[in-house]
DNA sequence: ACAATTAGTTAGGTAATCCGAAACATTTAT
DNA sequence: ATAAATGTTTCGGATTACCTAACTAATTGT
């Protein structure tokens, strides 16, 4: 509603993807994300209280209504930026999250439908996560993370998680990508690791790796 | 060389473009062009002065070779975004500015050289002013402000001052942007109008305003 | 249950950037 | 030449956002 300074933005958008994740969202975890101290973060939170963006404190936060409102239209610009990196400036979808943090802050609204124009509306970012709508609402689908498929299940990629571009580069060279099929022929126990065929080939992928893969 | 402050590639950009009109630039005019307070700038003249990025303090300051040098850094990557704005995202070379303003600030050497790639190696910005390459030289060129021409004198249009959208909107109605070719039919005496003519119209331009365009 | 570990907050401090008021310096005009 | 106007810096103060060290609260292992 009113005048933000500068970082909650950044604060709101690391605590709208750690919640993804672990609900609701701890002090330590959130310095970690976004590598800050935890004091510094600690007061952040307060002052994100004050202004009713988080609904709690003390033992983790959740985004409120409108911490979640404005979370999503950053994370639109993130994504928005990350389609002109790709499609317009021939960036590689590995290449383009850390460039897209720099970005999303530099965009006005106006930019932002002149973009999404310009490339013809896309639905999702490079990586496969939706892009909001201009009042921020995404249309919710019900995905799964791949970790949870059983053995000879079959399904659809529809997003792989941005922030390690290493991990992107790794399941990039093996066809891991969105909308790939990829079937599960077996699931070792106790956490170990899916085999999974993407396009003839097999491949071993840890659990936590799989549990970054979302798919339909 | 060293780690910036935030703040002080804002501050050589307006230092540099000040110069090119007034040389040395004064607290006053720094401040009155960045929208600050006279002591805010006067104490980051210290600063500057501190980093060997200006020359002097007290009676005005020019930059050192480091401090120009930055500046066309700045300067490139706003001229290169202010293309992509119009060339890509289809903003019109009124709109650009400020917009270009931001994202100068969120431009990495790698998106740089995309965009200028990406945009075909443009030579000039969508207001004609050259782009500096990307160790920040720009060819150097001996161009004339309209309002130094003689009656019956004929010249191209390289160049329109961008920072007033107003009379960019102005003088793009009447077809004056670059590469129009402009002739001077009569200049009022003691800093009148200049009558000129482009594209067969007539038009009276004050000096004022013609002094802002840049001629060859 | 309670010691050890982990997580969170408070306290105190630093750095960057801004401000207004007042002091100083310079220019300009009579 | 000097008073008024203009321009610049000094001073004290505010804000934001970060930090380390120390303290407190909560969890966990045995």
């Amino acid at each position: 509603m009113e005048a933000d300074t500068p970082r909650i933005e950044e604060y709101l958008e690391s605590i709208y993807k750690l919640q993804q994740v672990q609900h609701p969202v701890t002090t330590s975890r959130l310095a970690e994300h976004l590598k800050l101290s935890p004091p510094s973060v600690s007061e952040m939170m307060k002052k994100l209280y004050g202004k009713g963006l988080v609904n709690q404190i003390g033992k983790g936060v959740c985004l409120t209504e409108e911490g979640n409102s404005i979370a999503k239209k950053v994370i639109r610009r993130h994504r928005l930026s990350e389609r002109l990196l790709t499609d317009i400036l021939g960036y590689g979808w590995d290449e383009v999250h850390d460039e897209a943090c720099k970005l999303e802050h530099a965009i006005s609204p106006e930019m932002e439908a002149r973009i999404e124009e310009s490339l013809g509306n896309p639905e999702t970012c490079p990586h496969g996560y939706p892009i909001p709508d201009k009042d921020g609402v995404i249309k919710k689908e019900n995905l799964r993370p791949l970790s949870e498929l059983k053995a000879s299940e079959k399904a659809t990629i529809v997003s792989v998680f941005e922030e390690d571009p290493k991990m992107l580069q790794y399941l990039s060279s093996l066809g891991m990508l969105p909308r790939a099929t990829i079937s599960v022929e077996e699931v070792a126990p106790f956490g170990g690791p899916l085999i999974v065929c993407v396009s003839g080939s097999r491949y071993a992928l840890g659990r936590e790796v799989a549990s970054k893969i979302k798919v339909r």
